[in-house]
DNA sequence: AATGAATATACTAATATCAAAATATATCTT
DNA sequence: AAGATATATTTTGATATTAGTATATTCATT
């Protein structure tokens, strides 16, 4: 029954804790995006909204499917929204 | 009111995003507890308590006040809890 | 003031993370 | 197949984190 392993969770911390990455995620709990709807809506450069997707994306903290030219990116991981909201960070 | 500095977010859930850390913050959001208390419970070095506990005093997760020659701990941000909680680490 | 118990700090080497820039890949349209 | 658009990967150098070990500090007791 589901092993509780701080290193696993301790991870998705680590990872989660980047100022970057937390404004993508409250983007994506928002809605599914694109990786132009996140690097443009947060003035970054497109390589850089890649990586970090990329960093997200190996963790199973988000998904992504392609469709046509671009790929859309959802957060996949149910815990994140709980994690984000006891900090204050979603939920108007 | 309350500013929303993704940042310093960012630092709290790095400082949290650690196996013996988050060890450390469940213990002793069940209970306050002595540095003595945390590393033999723990099963690590006295040294390595004590670094990971300033680690977490120095950003204002964790209190300490001193008893005697001991020193006791507890956690000061009330935010944890939820995180924690949020990830299934507390509170059955 | 000397000892012992509890806790804290300093140092080091190995490893991880980061931003930035350059380049590569995939898909669609023509 | 060539061009355009959207996205991904690689590399590099700077900085941060970690475990482990050794040493220092603080307080109570004698």
């Amino acid at each position: 029954m589901a092993e509780l392993d701080r290193g696993e969770i301790a991870e998705i911390l680590r990872v989660i804790g980047h100022p970057i990455r937390l404004r993508i995620l409250e983007l994506l709990l928002e809605d599914d995006a694109c990786v132009k709807n996140i690097w443009s809506c947060l003035d970054i450069p497109q390589a850089k909204a890649s990586q970090h997707l990329a960093i997200l994306r190996n963790k199973g903290i988000v998904s992504a499917r392609r469709e046509g030219t671009m790929m859309r990116y959802w957060v996949s991981d149910p815990r994140i929204k709980g994690v984000l909201n006891a900090l204050g960070l979603t939920g108007r």
